[in-house]
DNA sequence: CTAGGATCCTGTCAGC
DNA sequence: TGCTGACAGGATCCTA
């Protein structure tokens, strides 16, 4: 997916365009895609918890929102906004093939789209999202785990590859694959390694790379969207802006100039620089 | 309990 | 052209 820097564009950005507005009707053409039964009221609050997304209604419920690895979420109304897993769908016109459900507000309309139906939307009462078994096993993110905390959850998992652990969103919240790979690049860490022979400087270092990584990515969130709603179609590609190793196989490592290479972490394409990531 | 692999689903791309 | 297998910005279930 749309991993937590993106989810977090797309809370941002829809806050300034449904906040206050109503909800008014729910069409789904994808039963898979939504959860639970279609309800009505006004935004009050869009949370993010990892890389869920949580859209507060004022009638008690509220709707949870997993984009897993290919939804996206676009508004059309007086302006498009569009976020999630990249695609021509940001420009084109909607519904498509791929829209699974789409909700109508009193100012324009959010379409869900989701090529391969592994997101969802959820009706939730706002009371129990606390206890949504998805929810209650998020870990903390990285800003708010210190790197003693970290380094103690590693060694709780001391056979697992590094790049596996960091994956895991009940030991540390809100890493994906690019950001994974992004981080243990920047620390200077192999993904093969065993979580247990990280050691604790390694592992302060790996949490303030994810910090980085998600950091850098939340700020140019802005202008990759307004990239994408531009009229002429321009695709402003997203990972040019901070990917240093994810997708650049066979491209010069920025620190060292060895070639990029891609291989298999935990049933994951990894991408590494194999001089500097021991 | 852990760790790793299969699985959900659609679409695209490389290789024959 | 048409087919086939591999793979994809995620998480869960199953197995050993």
């Amino acid at each position: 997916m749309p991993e937590l820097p993106e989810v977090e564009t797309i809370r941002r950005g829809l806050s300034q365009f449904i906040i206050n507005h109503k909800l008014k009707n729910t069409e789904i053409s994808c039963q898979k895609s939504f959860i639970g039964t279609p309800t009505t009221g006004v935004v009050t609050n869009i949370r993010r918890f990892g890389k869920a997304l949580i859209i507060d209604l004022d009638n008690q419920k509220s709707l949870m929102i997993h984009l897993r690895m290919t939804g996206q979420l676009i508004y059309d109304g007086e302006h498009r906004y569009a976020a999630g897993h990249p695609s021509d769908n940001f420009t084109a016109n909607l519904p498509n093939k791929q829209t699974r459900v789409i909700l109508k507000f009193d100012n324009g309309t959010l379409y869900f789209n989701d090529q391969r139906k592994f997101g969802f939307i959820k009706v939730v009462p706002t009371v129990e999202i606390p206890n949504d078994p998805f929810i209650k096993k998020l870990a903390k993110e990285p800003w708010d785990m210190t790197s003693d905390e970290f380094y103690q959850k590693l060694q709780n998992h001391p056979k697992s590859c590094i790049k596996a652990t960091i994956l895991d969103q009940t030991i540390i919240c809100g890493l994906g694959n690019i950001y994974a790979d992004e981080a243990l690049f920047a620390s200077h860490i192999h993904p093969k390694r065993r979580s247990g022979d990280i050691t604790k400087s390694e592992a302060k270092k790996l949490l303030q790379s994810a910090c980085n990584v998600m950091d850098k990515s939340i700020d140019s969130g802005g202008s990759t969207m307004a990239t994408y709603v531009k009229a002429d179609g321009t695709k402003g590609d997203y990972l040019e802006l901070f990917a240093q190793v994810f997708r650049r196989e066979g491209k010069p490592c920025p620190y060292c100039g060895t070639e990029i290479t891609k291989i298999r972490v935990a049933g994951r394409g990894t991408h590494i620089c194999p001089r500097c990531q021991k």
